[in-house]
DNA sequence: CGCGCGATTGAGTAATTTCAAATCTAGTGG
DNA sequence: CCACTAGATTTGAAATTACTCAATCGCGCG
C-alpha cells in the first residue's frame, strides 16, 4: 500500500525492525492534499505536526495589514507544523499552505509523546531531528543579522537550490524579508 | 560544595533520585569566568555547551567588516554554544564572551549523549529544551519578518523585560538587527 | 488570440545607515 | 566633595538602501 519511504526516513537516524516500523507506522494518518489548499489555517488548534512525503509547502505568518510572511518551507523529507502551537498545544498563529500537490503523514503530539515514551530510540531520533532544525534555523537567523540580501539570497541558492526550481520567486522574497522588486533586483 | 539549583532546572521537566542526579553532575565541569572573557572563540573546537548558573553572556559573530551580530543571549538557567558548531562536532564560527561575571557548568557532546542514552528521562529532558528552543527562536525569526524594530524592540521588552536592565543597548541593538543609533532613536 | 499570473522596471518616498560630534554616567583618585 | 576619564548613549546631517505604487513585460494555457 505504501513504499517504505518514511522508514527510511527514520532510518537516517536509528535503525527499526519491521514490526518496531509498523507500529511507529500507525501512529500517523496519510492526508492528500491538493496545490494551494491550507493544511492549516491561523487560529486551527494545532494537534499535528506533518512529515511530507511528496509535495511542497509553505508556513507563512499573515500580518494585521495582510502580508504574508514566510515562516518555513517544506519538502520531500522535511517536518513541518507551527511548531510554537504544536509545542503548547494551542492555536495557531501560522498557515500551512500547498505549493505544490502534496502527500503528508500527520502524527498528533499525543501520539508523538506516547512513540517517544515507548521507544528510547524515537526520542532520539526527535531529539536529533529538533537539533538539526535549531541549528538550521539559527543559521537562517545569523543570515538575517550579517548579510545583505543578496548574501542571504546566495545562501538559500547554495543551500536548497532545488528549492528555488519550485517555489515562485514572490515567496522566496517574503522568507528572506524582502520585497519582491527587491529580490528581482538582485542579479 | 554546590546548591542545588541545576537540579532544580532538571526538575522543572524530569524527576531524578538524588543518586540520578550525583551521576549526571559529574558529568559537568563548574567554570568561573570573569566579565568580558571569551568562553568561546571562533575557530575553536565546539566540545562543550553551558548551562548558566550565574551571570550573563552573548554568543555572537564577527563579520569580516568586524561588525558584531548578537545571536543569543543567555542568563540564569539559560544554555549556551555555538549550537551549529557543538552538533556537528566542528569549529566555532560564533564567539562566546560574558557580560559579567559568570559561572557556568560545562557539558560535552560526547557526556550529553552518553546521559542521553543511559537515561531515557534525560534525553526526554533535552527533547523538551530542543523544542522550547525552536520555538523561541521561530518567534524571534517571525518577528524580524513582520515587525518594524519598534516591534521588535517592544517584543523582546515583554518577553524578556529583566535581560534589557543588564545588556548595553548597543548589544540589544546588535540582537534586533539595527545600529545603535537607531535604537536609540526609538522612544 | 487573449487572459491571467508572475516577474521586472521605473520613479518617488520613507526608513536606516554611516560618520561625526556632543552629552551623559559611573567609577577613580586627589 | 570635586574633577577627570572611559565607556555608553544620544543627536545631527548626509548618503544609502529598500519600500511602495504603478506600469510593463513574458509566458503558459484555455
Amino acid at each position: 500500500m505504501d513504499d517504505d519511504q518514511l522508514k527510511k526516513h527514520f532510518e537516517e537516524i536509528i535503525a527499526l525492525t519491521n514490526d518496531e516500523y509498523e507500529y511507529i507506522r500507525s501512529h500517523f494518518k496519510r492526508r492528500i492534499i491538493k496545490r494551494k489548499r491550507y493544511l492549516l489555517q491561523a487560529g486551527d488548534k494545532v494537534t499535528n505536526t506533518f512529515w511530507v512525503k511528496k509535495g511542497l509547502l509553505v508556513a507563512c505568518y499573515h500580518d494585521e495589514s495582510g502580508k504574508e510572511h514566510v515562516v518555513q518551507f517544506a519538502m520531500e523529507n522535511w517536518w513541518i507544523t507551527d511548531y510554537p502551537a504544536y509545542f503548547s498545544q494551542g492555536n495557531a498563529t501560522l498557515s500551512i499552505e500547498s505549493i505544490e500537490d502534496c502527500e503528508v503523514y500527520a502524527l498528533s503530539f499525543d501520539d508523538r509523546e506516547k512513540i517517544c515514551k515507548e521507544f528510547h530510540k524515537v526520542e532520539y531520533f526527535f531529539r536529533k531531528k529538533a537539533n538539526s532544525g535549531y541549528a538550521a534555523l539559527q543559521r537562517r537567523m545569523l543570515s538575517f543579522l550579517s548579510d545583505d540580501i543578496k548574501g542571504r539570497y546566495e545562501l538559500l541558492l547554495k543551500q536548497y537550490p532545488a528549492l528555488l526550481q519550485r517555489v515562485p520567486k514572490s515567496i522566496v522574497a517574503s522568507y528572506l524579508g524582502v520585497s519582491r522588486e527587491t529580490l528581482s533586483r538582485l542579479h
